[in-house]
RNA sequence: GCUCCUAUCGUCUAGAGGCCUAGGACGGAGCCCUCUCAAGGCUUAAACCCGGGUUCGAAUCCCGGUAGGAGCGCCA
């Protein structure tokens, strides 16, 4: 049995997201989020939210906000309150000090220039770069003499022999020689703590019993588990999602259209669709495609996430998103639609229920922008016709057949479905002609442009008192244009 | 350079030695349906990186290439 069963994992779980606040929520963050949230839920765990912000200077307000909206806007709150690294130098600086004490770890007196000509050495004699190991106290060794007002930093104390076994949930058995890895800084001359210090010292005093994170970081955890061990704490279990690349099979970056998640709210995607997208990237159960939220928790199997990166697709990412609009509940898009509508300056209020329209257009609009940019008419006065349209089927005949056509409308005694219908095709019958000849007069008179929904439909939509005047202004525009 | 990782249609993937004549999905092509745009239905082209083993049998296991990626900071 796998780990599929919730009740094989014994220890609590405990899964963590911990973005460093340097811009927005990047969507290969967003995948790690969800398969941390998926992975915890479905084992009755707990997710939780940590800030990396130890780096003062490139960490700021504005991204860990951005964050926020972005996993808010996902539907992937934590379940506590976030931790801040900035709020935890106290414990971290304990934490040194007992190391200190401990023999775990010792002070470096180097400076970043005698650090970097070190560098230059090794790669020069191609070798890879590593810290020598001069201040590491030995029994019997003799350290240099402490060069006068240097603040040192402080090293950790790595291994020199054996290996680190990394059991990856995704990638299998990693091992590590401890020969290659040096003694990382945990403090910095100032005092403040390093990255691979600050996590391992958060992961293990928030109890997380699995790392899920981007395998950028594989290289990382010999060096966190030996740190853990240092402390007397027991690892975590591990899991390296691959990265997501652009379509070139590049890493993902700016240049390559929208990196952030928030920009796919503005490209008009579902947040549910997003996370549909996000989940069957690098992840499947069989020949499944779509899967609701209870399906995600149901379903998802960390260790059936693939081992190489993936390309991000946006027809695929576009149509997962169209199934969503196609059959998710109008009153719940009703919302996002609202927003689209606004941005492209248009007043939700002046025109029909946001649901009716939706339920209308969707079969025809694979995204929000592209359902506003079909919708505007219904809420705004037209502003011209599209050209082409408009030479094709506001002619002179159309405009008569328009004219009679309105005539006919003014006089109906109500505005349903039915009666439209009846209206419009009775009038086509009665002309001798296909339904279309009447039709595409129709729409580029009252939606300026040769696309709508079935046309009995967009009039019951539009309402008696717009249709009318647009049906009466096109018959002016035809006969002003000659 | 060193360490670590990866490799199935253009893309996302199924595949745990025989069920593979390699399946599904997006995208492509074609046909049908049709008041527009769509949606839908049907059909179709398209892949196991290369080379060695192991085995009666390999996309699946092993080794070696090749190609890509990640890491090697007083960044996270």
């Amino acid at each position: 049995m796998p780990q599929s069963s919730p009740m094989s994992v014994s220890l609590p779980v405990v899964t963590r997201f911990a973005p460093s606040p340097t811009g927005y929520l990047h969507i290969g963050g967003a995948r790690t989020a969800l398969f941390s949230y998926l992975y915890a839920k479905r084992h009755v765990g707990k997710y939780l939210l940590r800030i990396e912000d130890t780096d003062l200077e490139r960490s700021s307000e504005d991204a860990v906000k951005a964050i926020f909206e972005g996993l808010d806007w996902l539907g992937l709150p934590s379940d506590v309150e976030p931790v801040f690294q900035t709020q935890r130098f106290d414990r971290y600086k304990a934490v040194i000090e007992q190391m200190l004490e401990a023999g775990t770890a010792y002070h470096c007196y180097c400076s970043k220039e005698e650090l970097d000509a070190m560098r230059a050495a090794q790669m020069a004699r191609k070798e890879k770069p590593r810290y020598d190991g001069r201040w590491r106290p030995e029994p019997g060794k003799i350290l240099p003499e402490r060069p006068e007002g240097v603040r040192p930093v402080v090293r950790f104390r790595n291994p020199q022999e054996g290996e680190v076994l990394v059991d990856d949930l995704i990638k299998g058995p990693i091992s590590f020689q401890n020969t290659e890895l040096d003694d990382l800084i945990i403090a910095r001359g100032d005092g403040t703590p390093t990255y691979n210090f600050c996590v391992v010292v958060d992961d293990w005093d928030m109890g997380i019993s699995h790392v899920i994170r981007g395998d950028d970081h594989v290289n990382n955890t010999p060096r966190q588990i030996n740190i853990l061990k240092a402390l007397g704490a027991e690892p975590p279990a591990y899991a390296h999602v691959p990265m997501i690349l652009g379509a070139d099979g590049v890493k993902l970056s700016k240049r390559h259209g929208a990196v952030g998640v928030i920009e796919y709210r503005a490209l008009g995607f579902l947040p549910e669709a997003l996370l549909n997208y996000l989940v069957r990237l690098g992840w499947s159960h069989g020949d499944q495609e779509l899967f609701s939220h209870a399906e995600m928790l149901e379903m998802f199997d960390i260790t059936k996430v693939q081992k190489a990166p993936a390309r991000f697709d946006m027809e695929k990412a576009i149509w997962v998103n169209h199934q969503y609009l196609k059959t998710a509940d109008p009153l719940h898009v009703a919302p996002e639609f609202d927003w689209h509508l606004r941005r492209v300056g248009v007043d939700p209020a002046n025109g029909p229920a946001l649901a009716a329209v939706i339920e209308q257009q969707r079969e025809r609009c694979k995204t929000l922008v592209e359902m506003a940019e079909k919708s505007k008419f219904f809420f705004a006065e037209l502003d011209g016709y599209n050209e082409k349209d408009a030479a094709k089927h506001l002619t002179a005949d159309g405009a008569a057949l328009l004219d009679e056509l309105r005539a006919q409308l003014e006089a109906l005694p109500e505005w349903t479905a039915p009666a439209l219908h009846e209206a419009v095709n009775g009038f086509a019958e009665g002309k001798g002609l296909g339904l279309g000849k009447v039709a595409q007069p129709i729409r580029v008179a009252i939606a300026g442009m040769a696309i709508s929904p079935p046309i009995d439909q967009t009039l019951l939509l539009l309402g008696r008192e717009r249709t009318l005047a647009r049906l009466a202004a096109a018959v002016s525009y035809v006969r002003n244009k000659s």
